[in-house]
DNA sequence: ATTAATAATGATAATTATTATCAATTTCAC
DNA sequence: GTGAAATTGATAATAATTATCATTATTAAT
């Protein structure tokens, strides 16, 4: 059976000329089922198990080919490595509330947002590929912590 | 003359019991005159014209003071390094468009996405601190370009 | 099926931006 | 002034990613 992705992924390589190969197609596979952000060092054990041999440069070079197809979206969430999540076609784009304090991420969808980006983006003549929208601050929980510790004091 | 963000810069600071100190005083005191968007290595060269003995970590620590500070936001832009760039109070933000294939950067300010950042921000009991919206994508330019080598080959 | 051209691979060196360390110096409340 | 604490510059360390390169795999054309 074909995937929405995997059909994606092949078009990419067929328009791009690149072969395939058992490597990246394990790959693939492996990061079609992910759920969620992750970063490499959550894939690349795992992909270990299913084949010993896997390079790590050979994971980033797929990871940079599903970005570049826009198969991927990749954030930083504020860090230094990326963290990647899938990204289904006709699936409105979400963005993210990122809490500084214990590093939690929610995800959020507004369509008002998604709107007002396409007609900024017509406005300028600008053709978009993806974007990131990332608001950091303080969730409820962490606020609720700081509160009690100064009522203690 | 003590400027808005001198003061707020004083203010943090004090708050957080730290000593002022000639080096960052003058590192501050030269952020202030920047302008749009800029990375250590705009910077670090300038200021060591004006104190040759002015140590890199010494820039990179107070970079960091200024952000954690609110004075100043930093972006990635999708690459490595960072950029700076300064927050004046009672300003509403900016977001950024950016040309994934001329590196080009613009800034535009919507209201609505505001609106909206604000309503999620409440909806989930998030205190915001700052947020970064980058769309990527094609500038008008790189198209015509594009179009134009379409049409000779 | 063979070949020839090109792409993919794994291992690892290189890069690059930033942070950590630490002894020496500076700041500042008392 | 004194002493505790913060700051500093030099540089080592870190960490994530990319570049290199010899070898292997893939594919289209024969």
């Amino acid at each position: 059976m074909l995937t929405e992705f995997k059909r994606r992924y092949q078009d990419f390589i067929a328009t791009r000329k690149l072969k395939s190969s058992k490597r990246r197609d394990l790959i693939v596979d492996f990061i079609m089922q992910t759920k969620g952000h992750f970063t490499i060092d959550d894939i690349y054990p795992q992909m270990l198990k299913i084949d010993r041999s896997i390079g790590i440069a050979t994971v980033y070079r797929t990871l940079r080919l599903l970005v570049d197809s826009g198969i991927l979206r990749e954030h930083s969430f504020g860090e230094k490595r990326g963290y990647f999540e899938l990204l289904p076609l006709h699936t409105p784009l979400h963005d993210h509330l990122i809490c500084t304090d214990c590093g939690k991420i929610m995800e959020f969808q507004c369509q008002s947002i998604e709107q007002e980006k396409r007609r900024i983006a017509q406005q300028y003549q600008f053709s978009i590929r993806t974007h990131k929208l990332e608001i950091f601050g303080i969730c409820a929980q962490c606020q609720q912590q700081k509160n009690s510790l100064n009522i203690q004091t």
